[in-house]
DNA sequence: TAAAAATACTCCATAGGTATTTTAT
DNA sequence: ATAAAATACCTATGGAGTATTTTTA
């Protein structure tokens, strides 16, 4: 009859790690441990196998997620609904300039779950984010992996973001299904400056001797997309879900610019909104 | 985050009364106010008002009603997929003859809530039925107040059966909004065996000095229709929601017959799927 | 005065912690 | 050998009980 197990159960079904859950769940190893034996005692079934290094969801495991979401989902709105001591608002910080497709489906599904509760999203480079973070002005913050590195905080993996070559509808390249890194060379091109992977870009080039014509610079992806529609260059950046009518991204066969989209939160914020909010 | 005062709470808001509602749950009513002030405490609110010998919910409580029934029917589900120990069967005595009108809603909700759960319907006498309950062959049994007394039962109102005069279409009474008793003075009239009421019925028409004409007894109210349509008599019964075409049912004015039907259990019979039913 | 709720205390089951052992790579 | 899960054991919290007091109709 105590929802801390049921909760215990959701962070082991996503983490598959007895440790890592733990740390999650703020209790040790063991406690952990026994908390998920009193479960499966009490359900009277096993929900976990624990063989060969991993920890797996059994079929009757499997069967309680869905379940178990709803029940907490129940018991979060009954929280939110009446502890007024703490704030309601929920503080996150976003890497400026980072794709917003992969979030916005997570701060509506917050909106639509809990509609009264608002969200306050704060713009920023790593540095400024991070400090707000530990200052606790900020609930949590989308950032790419290895920008926080503090070990007071968690992470948890959102998306990633590849670079592809974006060029015009009429670009003599748009019609490629996939290109090489040397059909660069020459190019006219638009440096995004805001974007953390053009070191590697470069570098990149450099070490195969490809050299790009840079045309503009500017840290405003939206002035990119305007200069590369206008046809005044190409440039190297993330395909959104939504593709606007005149750009074209090309995948890059021979190279890739990757980085993890990451979201931080301190180990210690206990706040309800949060936990509704990381478990979307 | 324990959802056992949250049944704390969802069975004091029915019965508004401390002591009573500590013993639906088999505690004392000590450990029953600390479970409801923890429970407070913890969403830091008022749920109940205690005041003026009566128990009401606050506000803040009645807004709690819909989420905590919410909660503790997806806390149900959990429990019902995976006790596997225990029969999942319920079977319900019902009284013989006993108006079905507001008892198949409670059973279809509880199809719907439950479809893969069977209901066992056992029907008899209010003897054999309390004989059945006491030997544990029964979860529950439908009859009227009164009939089970014993102690070690609990008992909650259902609905009330009303008797009104019953004829078909043609009868010189069926225009009539609704009749004195005396009316009935000389009336073929159709004796309902089964019916406990008729003991009164027939004290107070021989009280009153009535003579009505028996002309049929049965104990099946199938057949007592089937007589009634046919024009043969009137008789006196309970008006069900769903009306046949050629039946009029008058209200009497100036006498009032009429039995609770309530739901009886044993008080240790802690079966989840017989709470899950009660509290539909 | 009597019935119901709150309070004071006691008891014990259990959630959670520390330290250690077992298990599997 | 190492990392992770299980186990043993301890502590502290709190749910539930008994007995009593307070409250109010």
């Amino acid at each position: 009859m105590n929802l801390q197990f049921i909760k215990y159960y959701l962070v082991l079904a996503d983490t598959h790690n007895f440790t890592r859950a733990a740390e999650k769940m703020n209790v040790v190893q063991s406690t952990f441990s026994a908390g998920i034996k009193k479960l499966e005692e009490q359900l009277d079934c096993k929900l976990f196998y624990r063989d060969k290094r991993n920890v797996r969801l059994t079929p009757e495991g499997e069967k309680l997620k869905d379940m178990a979401k709803e029940l907490m989902a129940c018991w979060n709105k009954i929280e939110l609904t009446y502890n007024h001591h703490e704030s309601k608002n929920l503080s996150v910080g976003l890497l400026k300039n980072i794709l917003m497709d992969a979030i916005l489906p997570k701060f509506n599904k917050y909106k639509n779950q809990y509609p009264e509760y608002a969200i306050k999203i704060i713009d920023g480079s790593a540095e400024e984010l991070k400090k707000q973070l530990i200052q606790e002005e900020l609930d949590c913050v989308i950032a790419k992996e290895h920008d926080i590195t503090d070990p007071a905080f968690f992470s948890s993996f959102l998306y990633e973001e590849r670079l592809m070559l974006t060029v015009h509808k009429g670009h003599e390249l748009a019609s490629k299904q996939s290109i090489y890194l040397k059909q660069l060379d020459g190019l006219p091109f638009i440096t995004r400056t805001a974007c953390t992977l053009y070191n590697d870009v470069y570098t990149k080039l450099a070490n195969e001797h490809i050299k790009i014509n840079p045309v503009f610079a500017t840290e405003n992806d939206e002035v990119v997309k305007g200069l590369v529609t206008s046809g005044v260059g190409c440039t190297l950046m993330s395909k959104p879900n939504k593709v606007e009518d005149n750009l074209v991204f090309i995948p890059i066969r021979d190279a890739e610019f990757i980085s993890n989209i990451v979201i931080y939160w301190h180990k210690d914020n206990q706040k309800k909104n949060l936990d509704c909010f990381l478990r979307l």
